[in-house]
DNA sequence: ATAAAATGTCAAATAGTTTTTACATTTACC
DNA sequence: GGTAAATGTAAAAACTATTTGACATTTTAT
C-alpha cells in the first residue's frame, strides 16, 4: 500500500503533529503511516482523507 | 462505520464463503464485517471493493 | 552558528483484526 | 418434511495497529 499523505500534507503546509491532532491520533502514528511502516485502520484512513480533503481511494494506492 | 457489502454481494449472488475466497480471508471475517462486529483492515477494504466492483468510499460509510 | 520546530525511531503496553475449529440456526430447494 | 447450503456465533491464538514516553537527527529560520 502506498499513500499520498506526505505530499498532500505538505501542500497544505501542516506538520505531522497538526495532522495527528486533527485526526485524533499520535504523531508517531502519522509518521509510521507516511513511512509505510503499517497501514492505518479503515477509520483512520477515512479521517485522513477528510482532513486532507480527498477520498480514501485517491489517498491510498493499493498494491496487490 | 456502515457498509454495503451484504447488499452488493447479494446483488452479485455470491455467498459469504465465495467472497471470502476471492478476498483471501475466512468466511467468518466476511460475516463479522457484514454484521458490524469490527472494521476490515484497509487492505481488505480495498480487496472487498474490487471484488464487489465498487470503491472503498462507496462501499463504506464512515460515521463520526 | 544557534535555537526551535519537525521528523525519525525504539520499546513496551494496549487495542483491534483475522484465523482456526467447532457447533447451532436459518434458508433454499426437492 | 428432509437435506444441503448458507449464515451466525464463540473462544483461543496469532498478528497488526496505536499509544506513550523518550531520545536522536534533520530541517527551518534567525
Amino acid at each position: 500500500m502506498q499513500n499520498q499523505i506526505r505530499d498532500i500534507r505538505k501542500q497544505m503546509k501542516i506538520s505531522q503533529e497538526e495532522l495527528a491532532v486533527r485526526c485524533g491520533v499520535s504523531r508517531q502514528t502519522i509518521n509510521a503511516i507516511e513511512n509505510d511502516k503499517y497501514d492505518p485502520t479503515l477509520a483512520l484512513a477515512f479521517k485522513l482523507s477528510k482532513n486532507l480533503e480527498t477520498t480514501v481511494d485517491q489517498l491510498f494506492v493499493f498494491k496487490e
